[in-house]
DNA sequence: ACCATCGGGACGGCCCGTTAAT
DNA sequence: ATTAACGGGCCGTCCCGATGGT
């Protein structure tokens, strides 16, 4: 204690107040770094507190436990990202689309979109689905797979309404936003942003056309 | 100790007596479903020791520290599963390939190989990607982010036996990866086995012809 | 704070405006409640706060801390009803008593009162004297063992206006102090109120007459 | 930490390894000490384990919680003195005693036993009763009272071989448990050791022949 | 050689008593 | 009189050594 070179003044001025709610989302925030870093377990209260720059004791002034915390920082706006991604994927389906060009684009938007609450989504899905095993399982039924679900009703909706194979829809809409969550990861994890509209374009270009050219001549 | 009222009587069998080995792999694998149940921070070295049916004790006789296990429970495995997968994937192009469906058929058994690999992989990557960001980003540039740019290259040496258009590799290459970690993931939280043929199937038929019918007339 | 779901509307109405001895008994009394329930260590000052349906912040307005508090709310009473009871034992000897009945109505009026006393002291006397050895050391000589001499003296007194025994005052002394407050703290635990009656009754008959009959024809 | 003038070595001796058995007395004894000197919610469980010259791990390596600690450092022993005191008093009645010397005698000793019990019962006693309100009000009624019950039942079996007046019975039961509890207490609080001889005369004469002297000339 | 028992330093979650700002 | 804030400490546990049987 004494023994250490003082690494700074402990702060003699009179600590802002703030209003509480003020405080709640200061302390949300880093709360959510902190579980993002680190997943429920690995998070000690007292780094949230030091990272929110407040005492531990203030942290449980607002919340009850470690979990209502972790409900509030990570779960709560998990959940609000996947409703806007379930909102965003509502659109009526176009008229009939004969070279499927609408419906392309369309899906291109949605996976911009998409990519963009995956940015928020990505890691929070992770700590989420790969800290507690069973709570996992529990968040997943209840909350993601019927994300995906909601996502397949639109695809289906609208799958009169322009050329296309037979597919299964499940596994396809799946693959793409694995897919999403992929490259938002590897983007976070080498530190390097996500190119929203290129993984957008690439994706959409994969599941419309694929990546083998018709016959013809020799390409190249 | 004396504490607890004994559920049972404390086996007074004279403990199995196994080789230094054999405790060994009984250790981790008590531990890797230990960690992958609840992640390193999450885990206690007591429930790892009690899945082992041991003592707290022999598990440090065998490791020197819970990061060890963790090493020799999660890392390693993850690792060689990892490079069984680069291997695979170095089969030496084909002669040329006027249609793509030689290319096609080997892609489709190498997803079938790569999900079943998954199997093994996806939890264990869900630990290391989303349990200590630190360690995480450290482990994907050394481990994963090698192991996709391998797979890339082979894709690229294959590239001009078939017709295919422009496309950015990596891009297609960490999508196919992600869609495949996600259906792993998906069926385990759901508590399903993967149907790997089939996702093997519609993932390599998305990646080659994508979903949009040539035009023609209307459909159905 | 925000972290509890509201039970009920947190009372909009401005709050009434007491005065300043006005509120400091009403702490007060709370206090004492939760310190006779729960010792001063185990009473929190939330709790206090909450029975006198203050905030914390106001306990501490009135009093400079916990122990000033358990002061005003404990020991003060106790204090002052001991000092009650010193008084009233305080009578003047009467004239010579023949067959000490004087004495004896005399000495069931008293043990009336004390036990009517006993109703307020006992809980606080128990918590004095349980509490903190090292504390109820102290009092016990500085306030009780006083109180008990003081009796005593009375006691010793009026001896010679009676005919009695020799007896070791000290010893009569506490153990009718001891029967009143035991006899007390037996009906509160038991959820009963006293007979003050009855027991004085009965206490002041085993200290005059004793339980066994002079010998004559058999009884009953 | 460095700070401080080292006040002793910390002890370098490799600690003395003892038997579980003879650990967890250790622990209780040293509990039991505290409880009685701080009461349950006062005592810390730091300071149990530095009493008992181990660590607080060691401490709940034997103990589930401070609770349960309580429970066999100061229920169970209060109990079983308790107990032990029960079947003291369990004595047939002797043949018919016309002068109650008998009964006399054997109340006398049974006194002496009670105080020897009560040197033990009292602080363990008055940390329950006066220690948590809710706890003290199951505790009494589930244990103490049964006692008392059956020390009345054992004077009703005795009634009739004596020469008595008529009496509450419970009344005195109680009268006399309370004067001995006090009185222990007073002499634990005073320093002093208790003269069971001399107590328990006082006691018994008081019940038995109480103070007044039968009409005559006039005394001393 | 293998294993269980006994043991502890360090810290984790939580919150208590208390003060300052409003 | 309230609301916001915190220093410090409590109970409990976690990870890990040391000792001693079989």
């Amino acid at each position: 204690m004494t023994a250490e070179p003082d690494g700074e003044p402990p702060d003699l001025s009179p600590r802002q107040r703030l209003s509480a709610d003020e405080r709640r989302s200061q302390i949300v925030a880093a709360a959510r770094s902190v579980f993002v870093e680190r997943g429920l377990a690995g998070a000690r209260t007292r780094d949230i507190a030091a990272a929110a720059d407040v005492t531990e004791a203030l942290v449980y002034k607002h919340f009850r436990s470690k979990e209502e915390l972790f409900e509030a920082a990570v779960v709560t706006p998990l959940e609000e990202t996947v409703a806007r991604m379930v909102e965003l994927s509502g659109a009526p389906p176009p008229d009939f689309d004969e070279t499927g060009e609408a419906m392309y684009e369309r899906t291109r938007q949605y996976l911009t979109d998409l990519l963009h609450g995956m940015e928020e989504m990505a890691p929070l899905l992770g700590v989420m689905l790969f800290g507690d095993a069973h709570t996992a399982s529990g968040y997943f039924s209840e909350r993601i797979a019927p994300f995906l679900t909601q996502v397949r009703r639109v695809v289906e909706l609208n799958l009169s309404s322009w050329r296309h194979r037979e597919f299964d829809v499940d596994l396809v809409v799946q693959s793409v936003f694995g897919a999403a969550w992929f490259h938002t990861t590897v983007a976070r994890l080498g530190g390097r942003p996500v190119d929203h509209e290129a993984v957008a374009d690439s994706i959409t270009r994969l599941v419309f056309d694929g990546l083998r050219l018709p016959e013809g001549p020799e390409p190249r």
